[in-house]
DNA sequence: ATCACTGATAATGTATACATTGGGCTGGGC
DNA sequence: GCCCAGCCCAATGTATACATTATCAGTGAT
């Protein structure tokens, strides 16, 4: 889940450092931003921050204003909403065209073999979870079905929708109060990852579609709760200031 | 349909430019682009190529190289057909969202009327079409779609899909001899709009997203048939070089 | 008071010179 | 003949000066 991106021009660096303002929320949702301002920031010239700006207008988290220049993407509730509704579609057609379509015997060990780790991280003790360990393998396992059916569009397409800073599961942390409820959710999940392979394996296309779709919905049903119960204050999104429904 | 891009600036002039190349298929998928070639053929430095290849990047008709600069986006035979779908299960979902979450009275009047005036191109006489105009007001009605359930996060992933070159179903025109086939179906097509807009107004769903999905399908199905029958060549693919499947 | 013009200003657009990098080619050593 | 080092060139990365444009405030006439 870390930002692969391993800065040494700095047109990476002042992408690293843009992302990591917009994620953490510095830099709400309509923020207009100025080259010569991000410039003079970072100590750079107008050039590399232009190009980082536009590779994060790529990537989703800025988008162009009307006259030139960037502004950062507003995500609204219903904006976030959307975008997991879209990824539960994205990975459940994947799973769908994997199954239809046939996987290779050496995706299916590999993806199965990532279900066998996430076992692992359970482990004997009911109530210990290594969150870090998880994410990592849940990520490996969601980028292991994105490729399953081989669809360079597919996989281009959900890559793009998993990089928002909000797109993953784990992006809504919830404090001690829930902790217990989130860990029986992270087994269940883990069920459905289960489920999901064995789905694809046996070319059940309309099964395999309807677990990919239901698990990736988990997240937004969980974002839903927290904001209908009004508990958001004990939830930790990771920097991400989330517009309320009322405001748009 | 027509390309909006008013060049004023040399971004924009570069922008048009460039994307007519590669629409045209002068620059097959796979070609690296390079900055100081493109500036000189256009009379141009390398600062506003830059930046209208970074656009083009951001529409998907080119990709980032591993190791900085561009290169065209291949469409072999598989993605395209993937490029469909994808746009048939965009199309869907924003159908069934419009019926689910209800659509204001001016929006279906909207694109109510829209069908109308498609009902209109078709005509009294059986075998008249005017291609343009029908093209001109079918865009139309997939805009006005994409527009119904007032989600900001599907208008744009729609858009973005429906901006590719051979994403819209005119974009494989068919020579005379297969005329009447093609106007036969431009006929379904119509009734599907009238039935869709229907089905939305009554509220249902999944009658709604099954109508649009079969309806952004067919071009899909088109292009397999063919491909399937091997008449590529009574075909008119608008500048896109296809490559075939088993070139991959 | 309102409108239209005009200038200043602040932002992006553009050109160009220079820096850096990475990959291929050539040369020598073994 | 093979391998490796080092150069060289081509391509992108970066800085900076200058051009253009859009906005807005101020000022004048009506």
């Amino acid at each position: 889940m870390a930002s692969r991106t391993s800065a040494k021009t700095h047109t990476m660096r002042a992408l690293m450092e843009l992302r990591q303002r917009i994620t953490k929320g510095e830099l709400p949702g309509g923020t207009r931003l100025f080259e010569v301002a991000m410039a003079e920031d970072l100590q750079i010239s107008r050039t590399p921050v232009r190009e980082a700006m536009s590779r994060l207008a790529e990537e989703g988290l800025l988008e162009r204003a009307p006259n030139g220049g960037f502004m950062v993407r507003s995500f609204a509730y219903a904006d976030v909403l959307d975008t997991l509704e879209l990824r539960g579609l994205l990975e459940g057609t994947v799973a769908r065209l994997a199954a239809e379509r046939g996987v290779s015997d050496a995706k299916l060990r590999e993806i199965t073999e990532i279900v066998r780790k996430l076992d692992e991280v359970f482990g004997d003790e009911p109530g210990e979870v290594d969150f870090e360990a998880y994410s990592d393998l849940n990520g490996q396992f969601h980028d292991a079905l994105a490729a399953l059916p081989g669809s360079a569009t597919f996989e281009r397409e959900l890559a793009r929708v998993k990089s928002l800073p909000f797109a993953s599961p784990s992006a809504f942390l919830p404090n001690e109060g829930r902790l217990s409820a989130f860990r029986r959710s992270l087994a269940i999940g883990q069920e459905q990852h289960r489920e999901l392979v064995a789905a694809i394996a046996a070319r059940e296309g309309a099964r395999a579609e309807a677990l990919a779709r239901e698990h990736a919905l988990a997240a937004r049903r969980n974002l839903e709760y927290i904001f209908s119960t009004e508990h958001s204050e004990v939830t930790t999104v990771p920097g991400l200031e989330l517009v309320a429904p009322a405001e748009k």
